[in-house]
DNA sequence: GTTCCGCATGAATCGATAG
DNA sequence: ACTATCGATTCATGCGGAA
């Protein structure tokens, strides 16, 4: 069966009103930061994002299934010498308005671009904020799980005496479950620190994260046939990965140039009427 | 010249009064997170953590030099499947006492606590916010700058095993295109990503964070014969290292078992009479 | 002397049980 | 109902003894 996707061309605030209650099993996106990228999406400013970001997390907490989650790709501004705060204040605003901040993801990332400034280092990092609707959400962890270290291989061979003692300890029911685990064991959790790889290429797409990166996170978080949402989707990178691991995607920008793009590398089946009339000839190769 | 040590036996809010203004030029310090060592600290609860804090801040920045920095190892505790807030809200108490949130650099621990839960994975890192007095402060970003060709070599050769297989697991993570590109460099920059392990086992000597953490923002941030001033001093790790790269080190703890193991590794030349009195005999092999 | 292997131990978190 | 305590889970690291 082919994957619908579905993509809007308009400001979240109003096509996020198009969506089913409860409807969304992950949200995974990565919203214009505060005054980045102002000739494309007009640039907000730090003591205003907060009051220009609460009502389109309130249709997200509108849209999302309670079992859901979303990630929320975000970073502080550096001005004046000084990081911004209005991460911080949003995460205490969203909070007031209902969401469970669950977790924050760092992603580290290998190998940053080089630069040089008189009283800083280069920015290796991201932060993936993890807001919940409930304290029970989905999450398949076994999906993501890493080769383990050589540690694995030695323990294979004997079980130590730490081990027997350790599962003595336990009411002795439950002795020999707990040793077959470790035998079939090769791979080890992941932390919640991700180290992953940034792509270089792709010159085309400003502001595009690795697909290593909303892969990582569908994988984690939905399973075939779930629905993917990204309401700032620009070039569309979650939501082609999306639809490769079978996945419903649905995607929302503002930009008509993303939006066409989007379009037609994706190739949706369905999409509105009024869609197709505004941008048929877009597609031409 | 003998480098010369102060430690004191106390209160942080009532022994750093001791101190003369505008005398130090770096703070490195790992206050009790909240809720956290309660057996040696008493742990003091998520809601009452910057009340409590505050007045130990104002003294750091009364005796902090206009060009030196502070920094804070810190992290949140999850509760109830929830992260706390309590540091976020610190910083912004803080920035309103007059500090400048210059950075956050972020702790990757290379090996975190084991664990496994349904919904969480393990936490693998830990802050270490910058605060400043000044917008101008004092940096030697040439002493941490890491000599590619040697490193990379010696990164190589010293790559866990662990490193080797997720390195290579990962599809087109460009690893050997990294070194490549490493090489044609004499050194680089690091970023505000720094990726250590804790120092744990049986150790004489087991501290709560590695020296090499200490280490590389005293090259940073001092030259010789500066001061650094660690108001939780605990097992004394910041003020070893310091005395060790010829800083002149300052520590004060309320706990006398750590003061006195610090006093007896650290042999200070100067300290008070009364502590001299009070814990005399403790050195003894 | 190297290398290999066993082992204790962490700023952890959840769920169940007990007061 | 609410807080304190306890058991179960888990993995990278460095040390020390063995091969």
């Amino acid at each position: 069966m082919e994957i619908r996707a579905d993509i809007h061309l308009g400001d979240s605030r109003e096509r996020l009103r198009l969506l089913a209650d409860d409807s969304v099993d992950l949200i995974v996106t990565s919203p214009p930061y505060a005054d980045q990228r102002k000739n494309i999406y007009g640039g907000i400013p730090p003591d205003e994002y907060v009051d220009w970001f609460l009502p389109i997390s309130e249709q997200l907490l509108r849209v999302l299934k309670p079992i859901g989650s979303f990630i929320l790709n975000i970073k502080e501004k550096v001005t004046n010498g000084e990081r911004s705060t209005y991460v911080m204040e949003l995460i205490l605003a969203m909070r007031k308005q209902g969401w469970l901040w669950t977790e924050e993801f760092i992603w580290h990332k290998k190998n940053c671009y080089p630069g040089k400034w008189p009283n800083r280092f280069r920015d290796a990092r991201e932060r993936l904020l993890q807001f919940n609707k409930r304290k029970k959400f989905h999450m398949y962890q076994e999906a993501v799980m890493t080769p383990m270290g050589g540690w694995a291989n030695t323990r294979l061979k004997n079980l130590s005496d730490t081990d027997k003692t350790r599962d003595n300890s336990k009411v002795g029911s439950g002795f020999g479950k707990n040793i077959s685990n470790w035998l079939t064991r090769d791979k080890a959790y992941p932390t919640n620190v991700l180290l992953l790889a940034t792509e270089c290429g792709n010159k085309k797409h400003s502001a595009a994260f690795p697909e290593s990166l909303p892969e990582w996170f569908i994988k984690l978080f939905t399973k075939e046939n779930d629905t993917v949402l990204d309401p700032f989707m620009g070039s569309g990178t979650t939501l082609f990965v999306a639809k490769r691991m079978r996945r419903h995607p649905i995607g929302i920008d503002i930009v008509p140039e993303y939006y066409d793009m989007v379009r037609c590398r994706l190739q949706p089946i369905e999409r509105s009427l009024f869609d197709l009339e505004e941008h048929r000839e877009a597609c031409a190769p």
